[in-house]
DNA sequence: CACACTACTTACCGAGTGGTAAGGTGTCAA
DNA sequence: TTGACACCTTACCACTCGGTAAGTAGTGTG
């Protein structure tokens, strides 16, 4: 069966490209994780750029069906915003892999001049500014602002989340339990702190 | 003059390492950028990991640095953490290549046995901690809370650094300027806000 | 039976990789 | 003057890279 032995690819090409970069893999130990060669993996998709490139567009799309999840939920914004961020950190099947391809398609996208890497984290990163300008307090702030805002806690939750291993060598095995533990916590009394305090316009 | 040679070396290979990562960049290329050959690159570093390995080092002295500046020019903890995180922020000999640097660390280190990329970490943390744990309030938080607090500040900050070109060709260079002008304001009212809410213990 | 199509294979290519070996050139001390 | 050393070169090596070419096995479809 074609479809399948294209979504598992995708899969092993998504694990090994946030492992080790766009350059760090070849197609060929991508093809090999599901015992083929790397001609057919050309067969079915062409180019490593294209292969790299629906594996961003399978990322692309989990978000968008997280947040319309999150707008069907909670009719509330601040819970709202509350729940998709803490659903953004936790998804199992978002983290962590998803969440470090992305920051190396925002680290290695400037030399890459395809485009690929940008279009899917417009629609994302508009939905959740005009999450943040529906909390009440903040309808008066620019959109600028609300990004603001929207990015930092993003990097809060995103710069965390793909830590994991490196974070647990420094601090050791027992400090990083405690901080996961800490984590989630601190980070609701950070967003509901930040929302809290809207900008003076 | 030999020491001169290396440090520019040391200065090329951190700008390419930080824009293409360490797969990204061939040692021939790092040479090519000072006008020598490969050859030569290696006769001062041995291997290229080991050039990697000094770039890091380099730039752990400079955070230290940066850290005992931190320390002699502020009393209040408060004030002294603000400044501290905001001079991160800002520094634009840290930024944005270092961060950048550090950030590909982290994604990489778990596939590099080599700890070069971890130990540096660690002191920076520890210290940062501490400046937490020096505010009133904080004094009764665990380590593992006033990490968890530190780690997020630094992913906002940081998450927003390495964005710059990929974030300006999203959302467009003039929304990028405006972004730029109130990313820092925001990021001192969550600083603050994050602050003022302890975690009760 | 012929034909076309999908899903692969082996064989091969040119380009580029990190690294070794050997040699050349200049400087400086004995 | 000789030797040692730092600093660099050209030449070369084995290897890996992404991609092309050509072919094969299986599965319908007319």
């Amino acid at each position: 069966m074609s479809a399948n032995t294209k979504q598992q690819l995708l899969d092993s090409a998504e694990g090994l490209f946030a492992e080790r970069g766009f350059y760090g893999v070849s197609i060929a130990a991508i093809a090999a994780a599901e015992g083929l060669t790397k001609q057919a993996l050309l067969h079915h998709f062409g180019s490593k750029e294209k292969l790299y490139g629906e594996v961003l567009a399978r990322i692309s799309d989990r978000f968008d069906a997280l947040a319309k999840e999150a707008v069907s939920l909670d009719a509330d914004p601040v819970q709202r915003l509350k729940h998709y961020l803490l659903k953004i950190q936790q998804n199992p099947r978002v983290q962590p892999n998803q969440t470090t391809l992305l920051l190396r398609e925002i680290l290695d996208n400037k030399q890459r001049i395809d485009s690929a890497g940008t279009w899917y984290l417009g629609p994302f990163l508009n939905g959740l500014t005009d999450m943040v300008m529906a909390v009440p307090g903040w309808e008066r702030a620019s959109s600028a602002q609300a990004l603001a805002l929207v990015y930092q806690l993003l990097g809060a939750i995103n710069y965390f989340n793909i830590s994991g291993a490196t974070l647990k060598a420094i601090v050791g095995a027992e400090t990083y339990a405690e901080l996961n533990q800490a984590f989630q916590p601190q980070l609701e009394q950070l967003i509901t702190a930040g929302l809290a305090t809207p900008p003076q316009t």
